[in-house]
DNA sequence: CATCTTTTTTGACAATTATCAAAAAAATTC
DNA sequence: GAATTTTTTTGATAATTGTCAAAAAAGATG
């Protein structure tokens, strides 16, 4: 099971954790193109992608805008949706069949209480999740068009087969067509 | 000790947990305009703000960018260097006069193993720093330079007063000509 | 495989913001 | 408080990317 192991990678994992774990989360399986969590809907689970490729939009002035990408071995969710508690701003969809190991909110603060080791797991997947959208603001906020999309192949050279040039596109906070041209001409 | 109360408001605080955050913290007083992390060096410390105003920076071909403001009960600290512990690409300053609350990395990687229910306060910290942190992403990539002087406005309105127009363009991800525009049209 | 739908490309033009240069204003220092 | 330094403002111009529209290409469907 692949996200035992990764957990693991992150801290120990006792038997007595990991039987927990399997207790606690179901495995769920997701063909192409289906919508995971609505708009304004509670976000009541974080996704471990096992298998597949997920999206997360929004919409700003009609537009669909790509938050991010989970591939295999990531954990995906509508982070400000699922930290708060609040209705979720974004949808989370699958771009392929997909399985996913699902683990609930309600779950995941009973396994903070009764594992207080897995406060650390939290805080270092935090903290990882930080640095990658620190990462991305500076991307958009110094590097044109251009260099961000090169960029894109160089860190994420697997989903430029597995997603549309507009899902990227706004991924990378240009329009489709500036990326067309983008790649007119290179 | 508006540090202790600071973290009640998360966590409860034993008077055990209490007796133990004063022994592993500094109170530091620094004086105006002085550098605390310079480039390049390890970040040891994250800082709580007691009183005064401190300001992370980097450069970008040669000009500072400010990354962040942190006022009176705010953490801070250079986020990437600290948690990876590798080089910090950022400066931290001093904007003011200010008391800070000075933890070390080494002290609270110890407080972590030692009082377990502050692994919770790491995350739920690591959690508001994500969310503060999406927003502006948001706010840079989808608003208008004006729009988001008018959002800074609102949400930070003394930091108006203490800042430079120099200093908050660059956190706007504009230069302080276009700030400069701004201000006179409004 | 012909049709329908979606995605990508191309073109013309507009808008926002950056850049470079210099003046004006404000703040600091001796 | 005069001189120096720093910050802010203003002007002219350029560059990047967006917008709207339509054609071309690719993919999905019965």
């Amino acid at each position: 099971m692949s996200f035992i192991s990764h957990l693991s990678s992150v801290i120990s994992v006792s038997s007595k954790l990991e039987t927990e774990l399997t207790a606690i989360t179901k495995r769920l399986p997701v063909s192409k193109n289906k919508t995971i969590l609505e708009i304004d809907h509670r976000c009541n689970d974080i996704f471990f992608v096992e298998k597949g490729l997920l999206r997360g939009y929004y919409f700003h002035e009609g537009k669909e805008i790509t938050s991010w990408f989970a591939q295999e071995n990531e954990f995906a969710t509508s982070l400000y949706a699922f930290v708060s508690m609040k209705p979720s701003f974004e949808v989370i969809q699958s771009l392929e069949d997909s399985t996913l190991i699902q683990l609930s909110h309600s779950a995941l603060e009973n396994l903070y209480t009764r594992f207080p080791e897995t406060e650390r797991l939290g805080r270092i997947i935090m903290e990882a999740y930080y640095i990658k959208l620190e990462e991305r603001l500076l991307n958009i906020q110094f590097k044109t068009a251009k260099e961000r999309y090169k960029n894109f192949i160089q860190s994420k050279p697997s989903l430029l087969q597995r997603t549309s040039l507009g899902q990227i596109a706004s991924y990378l906070g240009i329009t489709q067509e500036t990326l067309s041209r983008i790649r007119a001409e290179m």
